[in-house]
DNA sequence: GCAGATGTACGATGATCGTCGTACAATCGA
DNA sequence: TCGATTGTACGACGATCATCGTACATCTGC
C-alpha cells in the first residue's frame, strides 16, 4: 500500500528491494548492526526524508550508497527519486506489521546508548 | 549481580565477556542477526540452560563453539561450567538493563517468523 | 548546450565472518 | 588408569563486508 504509489520503487523493487511479507528478522538485523546505518536509521526515525547528502555522515558518497543500499534491500527503508536526489524514509508500517515493536525498540537502544 | 556468582565467569571475563554497562548495540544486533545464534537464544528464552551438545544445530561442534563466543563476548549470554559440559544461558537481566524491550522484541519477531 | 550537483556502478583492498577439520584439554565412569 | 564424552584452540578456506576512488549517469539552472 504504501509504497506503490511510488512509481520509481517499481523500478527499483526486483533487485534491490523486500516486500512486506519478505522481510528477513536475519537481514534487518544485520542492516541495523552497523553504527553507520543506525545513524541514517535514527536521523529517519521522525518521519523526515533523507539524501546522501544531507546527512553529515563520516564516509564518503559511494559508502553512503552502499548503506542505503544494504538498508533498501532489507526492507527498512523506501527510496524516492526526486531531481538529482533521492529522497530516503523508514518503513515504518512496514517493519511494524512484520516486527512489530522491533524498530522502536531498537531506536530507543540506540537513543539510550 | 546476576553474574559475579558464578567463579566461572571470572575467568572468562578480561578476554571474553561485555560487563552490563559495556553492552554495545551493534555487538549484540550483530549477534543476533546469525540464523544459527538466533536459533540458540531462542532456545535459551525460556530460562533454561543449555550446552552446545544439548541443541540440535546444523553445524559442527568447532561452529557451535564460534557462536556461543560471539554471543558471550556481545552480553547476550552468560557460561557456566559443569563437568565436562558447558551450561549458557541467556543474560536476561543484564539485557533488559541495558537496551529495554530489545531481546523479547527480537525473540517475538523470530517466533513470529 | 554546458557546467555543476547528486548519486550510482564498478573494481579494488583489507578486514571480518561462518564454516570446517584436526588436535588438544578437561572431566567422568568403569 | 583408560576410554569416552564434551568442549576449546588453532589454522584454513571461501564468502561477505565496509571502505574508498574513479568513472559514469541523471537532473537542474544558466
Amino acid at each position: 500500500m504504501s509504497e506503490t504509489e511510488l512509481v520509481d520503487e517499481e523500478s527499483l523493487r526486483p533487485a534491490g528491494r523486500a516486500d512486506r511479507d519478505e522481510l528477513e528478522l536475519s537481514a534487518v538485523l544485520h542492516a541495523l548492526s552497523d553504527p553507520v546505518r543506525l545513524q541514517i536509521v535514527a536521523a529517519l526515525s521522525d518521519g523526515t526524508e533523507h539524501s546522501c547528502g544531507s546527512l553529515s555522515l563520516p564516509v564518503t558518497k559511494s559508502t553512503c550508497t552502499h548503506h542505503f543500499r544494504v538498508l533498501r534491500e532489507a526492507g527498512v527503508i523506501r527510496q524516492r527519486h526526486e531531481g538529482t536526489s533521492r529522497l530516503n524514509s523508514l518503513r515504518r508500517e512496514d517493519l511494524e506489521a512484520r516486527f512489530p515493536g522491533l524498530l522502536d525498540t531498537v531506536l530507543r537502544a540506540a537513543a539510550g546508548s
